[in-house]
Parts: structure tokens; sequence; C-alpha cells
DNA sequence: TTGTATGCGTTATCAC
DNA sequence: GTGATAACGCATACAA
């Protein structure tokens, strides 16, 4: 004990000598060396299952501690051909929905020896170069949750051997897996709940256009809504982007036609700042004026100056999910892509009041007074 | 260019040939027979000033699209003894400047040619574990933004060579390189700004308590408070936690004292939940019957919900200075660690009031009656 | 400039 | 169970 740290401090040089550093990394031979056995026996000692005996695997160890050995994943990774470094490309981290998801990712992603090797995929970035970098990292796989990435890059990795594993977006080629919850399913809820409460007047916020999640939010609600007679349903795009919230407010209530009762947000990000745009420059009650629904279920939907109503996403299922997905095919080459559904569930807060059809049409919409 | 798509449509069974899937990585030495060239004229031409002719380069890099090679960066990376791949350990990314700090962080090392592998580092969790894969993957360097890592973790990284970069968080090792704010200033200015604005009965919700944010934010407000005659401070502990905020505010106006007039917390994050509590559980109103200020900037602090006056971190120079100092470092292992800081500003918005000392001590504190 | 030979640190394949 | 030896894919010292 005393041995090895005597050992780590004694190393040449403590301070600023600057250019060559010559400190020693301690190899597998350095280790075997002092243990008096060989190079392989070294290599065992430190592989799971290995045959060898419990006395030669001490003193192997032993002798590496003495030396503050640790044996080199890199250079492990070259013949083992799985380096445990999956690729995560992430778009906006401004969105809690995504830092959430990625937390988690990677918290169970290291309970299983894996870690994520982060690329942030600026929008309408061109994906080239994060498709070089994964394939000259050798990465076991890639997951993507940013919703630009052109679906071609999913397309060449698969080309390649590497696993790709969408989260919260889905493609039609099948190639690969991926992992999203029933958007379609949650935004019919959506719709049902709104109509239940008695609004007839309403809107919808689009995220970006081209998009899965909002492609089947959208389908969900709108079909949900083609159904029931004296619905009307405005239709706006927000591009998931919470700065153009103020100018979609102020379409909604223009004054040339009533306002909508109730707003179904894309997302929750977009709702929580139409609720502020609603409220601080239109001057209007929410849900007493106007309600407003969000989807994704962020920890700011709670929020007491909120109390958005929205349907959850499954977060920790499709964590979960997600990691079994890509375990099972990185661990076997051969397995097939699976494309995984989960459904959340509606969770009701004050941000949808309920309306009475009979008298709601005159007192519901008051003098929409804009301001800065 | 048609021969190079066929060569990647044309490889073994496309389909799910469970087991084995034998698709041909191409190597230097492939690239090299096509080309009719070395092996190490392959690997020149892919190294940056090299001395090979424009010619040959050519004739390779053609052979290396050919067969849609790639040079193999773990392989290099065992002879050059770098990486490119830098750690970052995070702690709670439910707070959104972290979130966006790992993002910009990413961002500017990609542009550099560096990328970040992500450990989560749970809460009082053991960082033993944190050290190993750092040692194992032969990491360039690790950045720490999780407040909750031992700092004799740093220590054994940089008997290793490793250099360690501290951000948003301090440490007295003078042996890691750290970027912070000027916490102390920031919260002294916090504190004459209030003193100016006229109030005099103050509080501090403070953060986990042996965190470099909290000891110097804590500091730097009472240290300027300590001289202003009149003014009096209750230190509560709020544990960056924001779930603690209902019973924060209840102890702050449990009816025994006056309440305070004003309440710095020592992060925006805690502010921000601490002002639901007081509107929607104490009835308060913020400003008039009590201000709150925080510390961070945030992007949900401009929201109109909250207004919250708080001081900004610089964050894009913090990263700026971040990524220089992790370059400097890995590129010259000779360079000494450095500690930066650098100052924000006070952001003034409608969160906090104005009282006139003569006839505030009595109108300010009206009836704090407690609901829910 | 170019090719040959060697080594980076490890695991895998053999014989024993 | 154990030890030699050959890969893994690449960069580099050296000779030409």
């Amino acid at each position: 004990m005393q041995t090895a740290q005597s050992v780590l401090v004694h190393f040449p040089c403590a301070n600023d000598c600057s250019g060559s550093v010559s400190r020693p990394e301690p190899t597998s031979t350095d280790v075997a060396q002092l243990a008096g056995v060989s190079q392989s026996a070294v290599s065992r000692a430190f592989t799971e299952g290995a045959s060898i005996s419990e006395a030669k695997r001490a003193r192997v160890i032993e002798a590496a501690e003495q030396l503050g050995y640790r044996p080199n994943l890199i250079a492990r990774s070259l013949i083992t051909r799985r380096t445990g470094i999956i690729g995560l490309a992430v778009g906006d981290l401004s969105n809690p929905f995504y830092s959430q998801l990625i937390y988690k990712l990677s918290e169970k992603l290291q309970q299983r020896n894996f870690h994520l090797l982060l690329f942030t995929v600026p929008d309408r970035a061109n994906s080239d170069d994060l498709l070089e970098d994964v394939i000259n990292y050798r990465l076991d796989a890639l997951v993507l949750t940013s919703t630009e990435v052109s679906s071609h890059l999913g397309a060449r990795l698969q080309e390649r051997g590497i696993p790709v594993v969408l989260i919260n977006r889905t493609t039609e080629d099948t190639a690969s897996s991926s992992v999203a919850s029933d958007n379609e399913f949650g935004a019919s809820e959506v719709a049902r709940f709104l109509v239940k409460q008695g609004h007839r007047r309403l809107a919808y916020v689009a995220g970006i256009q081209n998009t899965s999640t909002n492609i089947e939010r959208e389908r969900g609600f709108l079909r949900a809504l083609a159904s029931v007679a004296g619905v009307t349903v405005q239709h706006i795009s927000g591009d998931y982007d919470v700065h153009k919230s103020l100018s979609v407010a102020r379409e909604l209530f223009d004054g040339e036609n009533a306002g909508p009762e109730a707003i179904f947000c894309a997302n929750d990000m977009m709702a929580l700042s139409l609720m502020d745009a609603l409220r601080y420059n239109l001057n209007l009650r929410v849900p007493e004026d106007v309600s407003v629904v969000g989807y994704d279920n962020i920890e700011p939907a709670a929020f007491s100056a909120y109390q958005l109503t929205t349907y959850s996403q499954p977060i920790d299922e499709m964590v979960d999910a997600a990691v079994e997905l890509i375990v099972e095919r990185v661990s076997s080459p051969g397995s097939a892509p699976r494309q995984i559904r989960l459904r959340g569930e509606l969770v009701v807060r004050a941000s949808v009041g309920v309306r009475h059809p009979s008298s709601a049409d005159t007192s519901a919409h008051p003098s929409s007074a804009a301001s800065a």
C-alpha cells in the first residue's frame, strides 16, 4: 500500500517541465514482470470469466495495484472491435425533455458499462461531419434524439453495421430501431379531453413541420376532432420555437374572428411560453379565458405558475426500452431492428377550464387588448 | 462513383443472418493495395502536413473513397496517445444552467476536433467508478461540473498526467484548472442592489453547504451587508433543491417574526420555485410583498411569469475560457494549470421592488396567510 | 518523397 | 491453467 503511494508520488518532475513529461504508463507487461507471470496472465486476470487460478489472479491484482495499472480500453477495443462507446446526437438541450432524457439514458447505460459520446447537432447543420466521426471512432451504436438529422445518415451507418437507435423520433426506414411515445394516440386523448370539457373552437400550434413528432401529434389531434360536430380547429405553426409564442398568440387573437377556447401545443415548451404571452402580453386569463395543453410533461409544466395540462411521455420506460434495443443490437449484430411505441397518460392540471357550450360562445372571449 | 456504391451495397447478407455478420472494414492496407502504394503512404495521405506528393495523395484518397475507408481513430490514438475524447462529469441536468453549459462546451470543442464523453454522477455517488473509467479510456482530459465529486479524484488524475478542468467550481488544489464566475463579487452586487432599493430585512437561501459556489456567494452577500447599519439577514439552507422551496418559504414566514423583505437565493432554480411557493402557497405578492433575487440568469428567469432579477454568469466566456484551458493543457502537457474568474452582471427584472424605509417596516408585511 | 520495419497495449489462438 | 506468438489498424524512425 505504502509502496503504491510512493511509486505514484515520485514520478519525475512534479512541476512545469514543459515539453516532454515522461510519466510512466504501466502496461500489462510491466505488471507481468513484477508479478513474475506472463503478460497473458495479466490479461486474463482482468478478463471476466477467463481461465486463471485464484492464486495467480491475486498476485497479478496486487502487482497491478502497486504500479497503478489499469487495462487500456482503447487497445482492448482494437481487438474486441467493441469500444463500449455510443454516440449521442442531441439538438436543443434547452428543452428539459431532452436534458432529462440524456441524463437518464447515460445513467442506465453506465450501469451496463456503456458510455455516451456527445454530438451536438446545430439546427440545419450538415450531418456529414457527424457521420464521419461516428465511423472514425468505430462507435458501437448511434442514438439520435435530434430532430434535425437527415435520414440518409441512418442508412449509411446501417451499411457499415453500426446500429442506429432513434428516440422520440421515427422514420419509415425499418433499418433503424426506434423508441417513441404513441404521439397520435396521445394527441387524440388531448382532443377528446378538450371536447369533453366543452371546448369547441380549438387551435393547434404545430412544431417543426417535417418532424415525426409533429406529424403524428397533429394527425392524432385533427383526426380525433374530425368526427365531432361543431368543432373548429385553427392551425398555426410554432416550429418548436419558444420565441415565436408572442406572434403565435397575436395571430390567434387578431381580433378578426373569435379566438380559440383551447389551444393544444405540440410540446410543453411552446405551451409554457404561449401561456406567458397570453397572460402577460394579451392580458388573457388561463384557463378562464383560454385553455392551454402541451405534450411531454416536462418538470416546469408542474410549476405552480403554469400548472400545465399535458400528455406525458413515459420517459423512464422509453429509456429502458432504448437501452434494451442498444444492448441487444450491439451484443448480437445479427438481431433485427425494432420499433417500439409506448403510451403515456393525460396529466390534468389547472391550465384547462370547463366550458358550458350553451353560454360560452359569447362570454368566453373578452376584449383581447394587446400590449407591449 | 458507381463502383463505390456497388461496393457498399453488395456486402454479404443484407438481412438478418444472425451471429456472424462478416462485413469488411477496409483498412489502410486495403487502400494501399488498391492504390498501388505502401500502407504508410495511406497513413500520410490522411495525416495533416505529412510529407507526400499531391499526385499520390489524390490516388490514395480516390482508392479510399472507393472502398469507403476511414482512418480508425482508436488505432491511431494508440500511437499518438491522444484520443480526442474528453470526459465530462455532470450532476443535475434539470438545472438549465448546466444543460446550456454542456451544449455550448460540446459545440466549441467539436470545432477543435474534441468530443465529450458523458459521465453522470449521481449525488453522493462514489466517484471511484468515474476515476476508473477516465483512466481506462485514456481520456485526454476531464471536465468537472458536478458539485458532488470528491477533490481527491482530481489529485489522482493529476498524478497520471490527465488534466482536470473545473467549471463553475473551484478548489484549493492548484493542480486543477478552473473557470468560474466571481461569485463573491456577484453576490455582493446583489446585496448592494437590494440595500439601494431600500430593503433592510434580508434572507439568504443557501445552496449545498460545502460547494464552492455556495460558500463564495454566501460570503459575498454577507460581507457586503455586514457594514450596512440596520440590516438583518436570515440564513436558511435550500441545498439547491427546488423541492425544498415550500418548506423554506414557510420557515421564512413562520409568523413569529416579520418575514424578510427581500430574499437572495444561491441559484435561479431555487429562486423560481421559491417564487411559486411564495405566490401560490403563501399568497404573497412578488415583488410587492417580498422581493426575490437569484444567481445564474438561466433562460426561465426571463419568463414573464417570473421576471426574476438575477446575477448572470457569463456562460459564453466561461465556455471559451474552458476550451482554451483544455486545449492548452492537452496540447502541451507541461503547461501549468490556471484558475480563471469571470464577472457577470446584475440583470434587473421585476422580481425586486422598491421599499421606502420610512414607512415600509409596517406596511410591507401583510397578513401572511398560509394555504395548502 | 517513398517504402520497410517496428511498436502502440491488448486479446485470441494455439500448443503445452 | 499457462505461456509464447500472432493479430488488431495505424503512425513513425529509418534507410533509400
